[in-house]
DNA sequence: GTACCTGCAAAGCTTTTGCAACTGG
DNA sequence: CCAGTTGCAAAAGCTTTGCAGGTAC
């Protein structure tokens, strides 16, 4: 059994949090180290990273996994979906409700115990729909 | 617009489609890499790499992303979800239907232009299910 | 007082890239 | 022939970690 540590809240901890839940875009963990650069000129990375992972256990944040290139973090615990887009890799919330009758569809066709599901839009932003979409014979999605 | 390259099939592109179509489970570059090697054991990971995204470019395979810490591939070009373990991180193919709708159902809330979706379901594989899972107090769906 | 945390820097891991030699069409 | 490809090794990018000094409680 993994034993639990006492968790204390520090000022970084705590200065983190706050930047976090500012956003509603999800940025990484350098973003993240940028933003609370700001009020802690003195933070170290690792001091992030370290307590991202804290506050996701603490259940404060959720831990979104790897998006694009980087490891993504979200302010708010609660599960919802996402909109990331292809060209920029910005990643927003999708204001839908959770489908979770989706996982009893896949049950009868796996023998993996399912025990939730992630889902993720893809699209352009606002800010990436304006331009020209040339090069984007997406390979990916 | 991006210029094409004229593609050519060396030995080594061959075989590591060939290797690729031949599991159901998406390894990774590595993963890929001792494959393949058992049969061209002078080839380097930096080939494995470049042939991966030449050949989903020509689409005979698909980019998944990165799924767990690695970039993924799929030998099926066609687009479908799948069932990650969360223990392992091994990664199955999810034999439901591709859900178009959920796509009409975000936009009138996003301000994206949403052009497809993903999506992962989680559990644990056959294997990982046998043991217990006292750990994995998931903080990442 | 002490378990937990921090800054710093080094190490780690995966992926990408420069280069000279090689090769498929 | 020659654009495209390869092996090798170095570099790059992001994340994790060891350590010695600090700090929340």
């Amino acid at each position: 059994m993994q034993k639990r540590k006492n968790h204390r809240m520090t000022r970084q901890r705590t200065v983190i949090l706050e930047e976090l839940k500012k956003v509603k875009t999800h940025p990484g963990a350098d973003e993240i180290y940028a933003m609370v650069r700001k009020r802690l000129p003195r933070i170290s990375l690792g001091t992030v990273y370290r307590n991202l992972e804290v506050l996701s256990e603490l259940r404060e944040i959720q831990k979104i996994g790897y998006v694009g290139t980087l490891k993504r973090f979200d302010g708010t615990p609660e599960n919802h979906y996402h909109i990331r887009c292809i060209k920029c890799d910005r990643l927003d919330d999708a204001l839908i409700e959770i489908e979770t009758n989706l996982e009893n569809k896949v049950r009868p066709y796996t023998n993996y115990s399912i025990i939730g599901h992630r889902l993720e839009f893809i699209g352009f932003c606002p800010e990436c729909a304006k331009s020209p979409q040339e090069d984007a014979y997406q390979t990916e999605l």
